[in-house]
DNA sequence: TTTATTAATGCAACTTAGTTGCAATTAATT
DNA sequence: AATTAATTGCAACTAAGTTGCATTAATAAA
């Protein structure tokens, strides 16, 4: 039943995501990619890819969108995991293993969640 | 210390902010303020209120922005509070009373948060 | 292998969100 | 009333994302 084609820009763009240790932006894509496919193909290759369940969005405290692999999304697409965005670094990570516990009133249905929580990496904060 | 001056501009962003039953957008602002104000300081203002920490900033799960009155921010200005977007009625409210629990590695360091839930709101889901 | 079908792409033009520099205005202080 | 610096309006700009349409190419069918 799938009729998403297998192109260059797909699968160029979803390695790199998958490649990534971090959560890429359209910039850091198109930065990339060069010249190897048009900036609108950027923006409709991720648009299908997040369709497929193959990757999901995350947008920061500021609204900046970055995109990154799913893990374990082919049978519930809930991504309540916490993302980390460095100030220092602007990196953003998903921390997979801390999912926060919260109770909403149950007349509250939950389509989607965005957790982003913005300070210092343990690379630039200097604790251990 | 203060050297924020009490403007008209000012005045009636904030008593909007304040006084609506959830955040509202620059362009919800700007269509209420009418020509009071240029749109650009509209964004000045809601860039002085941010820094006076009198309203906050909320990013959804698409990066949409809004704002929101403060409430209890004069000591600590974190907002570990979940932030609600319902997908009908397009609606972004404080649930202040839902704070989310986690855990942070403790070589991070946290700075500002953003957790936005979307779905459907009490209102828009018929549940009860 | 060739043909047919339709998803995918490139391009240009557009909308929306937000920023910046600068001259003019005005709130607050003296 | 005069002074000072914060605030505003305006115009021009950048960045992010969207849309329509003609062209290209991945996949399925012949």
């Amino acid at each position: 039943m799938s009729n998403s084609r297998n192109t260059i820009a797909r699968t160029e763009i979803l390695n790199l995501i998958r490649e990534a240790g971090e959560a890429l932006s359209h910039a850091d894509l198109q930065a990339s990619l060069g010249d190897l496919c048009n900036r609108v193909t950027i923006y409709r290759v991720l648009d299908r890819l997040l369709e497929e369940r193959l990757i999901h969005k995350i947008a920061d405290v500021d609204g900046n969108i970055t995109y990154a692999a799913c893990h374990d999304c082919s049978s519930r697409h809930l991504h309540n995991h916490i993302h980390f965005r460095c100030e220092a670094c602007q990196s953003v990570t998903c921390l997979n293993r801390v999912e926060p516990e919260f109770k909403l009133p149950r007349q509250y249905v939950v389509h989607s969640m965005n957790f982003t929580v913005s300070g210092l990496c343990p690379k630039c904060s200097g604790k251990r």
